[in-house]
DNA sequence: AAGCAATGGTTCCCCGCCATACCTTATGGC
DNA sequence: GCCATAAGGTATGGCGGGGAACCATTGCTT
């Protein structure tokens, strides 16, 4: 056979051939909105940017936005106001997944390689910590990570997971690379999909906030290999505990 | 101001709207089959894949891929052959930046930001050599590690830079987590992009081979601190390196 | 009360990309 | 030698999404 000599090895390229979008244009910029009320950074009765500086974030024309908002109305997670100071806001969720909620959050799930997300969380959590650690947190940065820290102690059971998020998330901002930062928003929003799967229970959010306390005293001591250690601890809990759950 | 309670702290969207598409799907597949050339993937005188298999892999047209193969064409790149085990194959580089391709190079590089690359790149990299070492690489695994590393050692000067990624990308594909690999990937043809930019010391291929004999060995005998902390110093070299050349 | 500014709501047209089908060339097997 | 096969090369029609301009509504400011 000519050419042999030069042939490839046969999926080396898997990692780099991915489609250039995951689905259409509406499904993604959908699934990066609903991204943003599912991490949680938008509060109940929180506005979304305007829909002009949207879709120029997203990339995508208005037209498409506005068929995404209206898709996101229907479902009555969001209401849109006009006029000025109008805009498009969060609306508290419907309790009781009463507007078939589960089934969606079923269906997203569904097609997650668990092992796969658990480990990639762990390397950018660890990373981080590291980092944050490592370069020093100047004074407003370790003031909006004990912020964050703070909000999460005295937060009601319904809105620790939303703190818990933000108080990764500023972690993860506060790096100094910002794609690791986008990078962690991804990956947590599909955790959150699998923790919104099984049980909340107490005990684990009491040993939480302890790991959270140490870390952050970590961090700010500038004490890399404690943050990574405690953090590396942190996750193996939550990544035991939806191992167990997730069959 | 009404509605001033539910407003959102300004930039806490910015991780997570990114664009849903960079540029359009043109470009995006260009930049991709880029990559694949750029990381090595194809070595010089290789097949890509046929263009039926590469467009449903990149998810766009087989006239829209035919068009970014044209464009690859028309710089000397890549040639075309008709006919039964015909196919897209890469040429070897003209040697000597006479296809302007160094301006190019400084285009590309010209937007990065080389902090966030080394960082992400670092955390990607020592969260890998944790995780290969950590759950253990069995028979075959250890074999693809081993003729990697192997592969490095005999390598010609001008393909050393191919087979040095190429170790690094198995190690991220063994790390089992599929989407840490594909974006090592991304953030390794960026690193390779820099490291074009600054001059080739042997002096340091010679420590880097040392520290890549010690990875492995770490690797493979399941020692995860020790694979992180090597690979840690490992980084920090490179880094160094870069940082010292780009200003 | 008038006007301005910021927002959501609507319409139009055009381009890029896709799906499909078909043609052409080269190689190996019968 | 013929033909099946696998690859690149070409042509056409349709439509989803983008850009831009405009309308409608609201509330602050003067």
């Amino acid at each position: 056979m000519p050419g042999d000599a030069g042939d490839t090895a046969p999926d080396r390229l898997t990692p780099v051939l991915r489609p250039v979008r995951a689905g259409n244009g509406f499904e993604e910029a959908l699934e990066q909105i609903l991204q943003v009320v599912r991490l949680g950074l938008v509060p109940d009765g929180g506005r979304l940017p305007a829909e002009r500086v949207l879709a120029e974030r997203l990339g995508i024309s208005r037209v498409t936005l506005r068929e995404v908002l209206k898709v996101l109305q229907d479902q009555g997670l969001v209401e849109s106001r006009r006029g000025r100071y109008g805009g498009t806001f969060v609306l508290p969720r419907p309790r009781g997944g009463a507007a078939g909620g589960e089934d969606e959050l079923r269906r997203r799930v569904a097609g997650v390689d668990v092992e796969d997300v658990l480990r990639f969380r762990e390397v950018l959590e660890v990373g981080a910590a590291g980092l944050c650690a490592a370069h020093g947190t100047g004074g407003e940065r370790a003031g909006r990570l004990r912020a964050a820290l703070a909000a999460t102690r005295d937060a009601p059971l319904a809105d620790y997971r939303r703190r818990d998020t933000l108080l990764h998330l500023t972690l993860a901002e506060l790096s100094g690379s910002p794609t690791l930062a986008a990078q962690y928003a991804a990956v947590r929003a599909t955790v959150n999909d699998l923790l919104d799967c099984i049980p909340l229970l107490v005990r684990n959010l009491e040993h939480s906030q302890r790991q959270h306390d140490a870390l952050v005293e970590a961090v700010l001591d500038g004490d890399a290999d404690a943050a990574r250690e405690i953090m590396r601890e942190h996750c193996a809990g939550t990544a035991a505990l939806l191992r167990g759950f997730l069959t």
